[in-house]
DNA sequence: GTCTATATACAGATAGAC
DNA sequence: GTCTATCTGTATATAGAC
């Protein structure tokens, strides 16, 4: 019974929609992009699109969650590279911060919260995979340093979680989410130092 | 000569036109509210509609330039209030965030971040008003403070401003922006004696 | 200035041939 | 599964009477 339930599979022309998809949504928000738009772009019809998609929202349901997927995959690898020993705090929070500020990062964040009225489980998913998951990763983070002695003791990990990454973000994220240029990545060096110096400054350990 | 030139006046229809579309395009977006819901809302017919605003995105560009100026004024009660001396960064920041977070300033924030493509002179207009004049402000406050010694004579003021900022903001402003919950002021005051606590003790002046 | 009625365009979604 | 051609609703914007 060869069942043809291409719907689930890699069919090349379901991953063509996606990333049409993508490109689309991400760059005019989902009230602007047609399906007639996606179809073209796709280099399919539109009747094709709709034998891969139930329509219009289960199509950016997909392609919203395809993408918090790869945010977690990419937080992923960002973990592992920057979780080694040694590793200091300021290169964990140089990737953190040329992760979040890319191009393509803001775009996904301006894109959800645009539609997060109308599409309240895929913003709360959109967090769990991103700022959630990096959260609840930093938090742990912190605990083990403090654990070795290198954070006050008494200080509560999820809100020095909570501080760094306030710190880190600073008034660049919402210039940058509110249409300011990119940061190259001198700008983000700088903005990150000053911020891991007052972080270690006010969560450091003091010296005995 | 009277000439009939309501459209820059502040006639009884102009103004609920305005207030209609401040709640119909806060609550859903530019795209999804139609001129003819905003006419229903108003209670006026779409050719009155059009007698005041040229197009749909005159109108947007008007509601949200108006919203700009309130929240320009807001923010200057928000500083006179809180500029008497003898006032606590703590109170500063309660006030700071109470403003930032109720519900009508996430909506224009998520408004103003999900058009910020089409409409970038907006955005930009948005960043100004808000965050960008909140920053300027903060920044001439720790300046002064700086001056009377309460705070290390070393920092720059303007980075001193956006890591204060940040510690308020932690990861408060982008939970709720995505669609989360709207904090109490319980819970904002909580956030907000942290980050001034954290703040003090990497900018407060060192014991002489 | 304000209304009712309408022009024009394009959206999402589907029918039916192959 | 994939296409071309089409249905149906609704959007922005306007014409013309008062």
């Amino acid at each position: 019974m060869s069942v043809a339930a291409s719907s689930s599979e890699a069919s090349p022309k379901r991953t063509a929609i996606l990333a049409a998809g993508a490109r689309l949504f991400m760059a005019g928000g989902y009230a602007t992009v047609s399906m007639d738009a996606v179809a073209k772009e796709a280099g399919v019809s539109k009747a094709t699109l709709y034998a891969h998609f139930a329509g219009k929202e289960a199509l950016f349901g997909a392609i919203v969650g395809e993408r918090c997927a790869a945010i977690a995959s990419q937080a992923e690898k960002l973990v592992s590279s920057a979780a080694s020993p040694g590793r200091a705090l300021r290169e964990t929070g140089r990737l953190w911060m040329r992760f979040l500020l890319d191009r393509d990062s803001i775009a996904i964040h301006r894109t959800v919260i645009a539609e997060c009225g109308r599409f309240p489980d895929l913003a709360a998913a959109f967090y769990a995979a991103g700022p959630g998951a990096g959260r609840a990763w930093l938090m742990r983070r912190l605990a083990e340093e403090q654990r070795q002695g290198r954070l006050r003791a008494d200080a509560d990990p999820g809100v020095a979680a909570d501080h760094l990454v306030g710190l880190l973000r600073g008034e660049l994220y919402i210039r940058t989410v509110l249409g300011g240029p990119t940061p190259d990545e001198a700008a983000i060096n700088v903005v990150v130092d000053q911020a891991v110096e007052v972080f270690l400054r006010a969560y450091g350990a003091p010296p005995t």
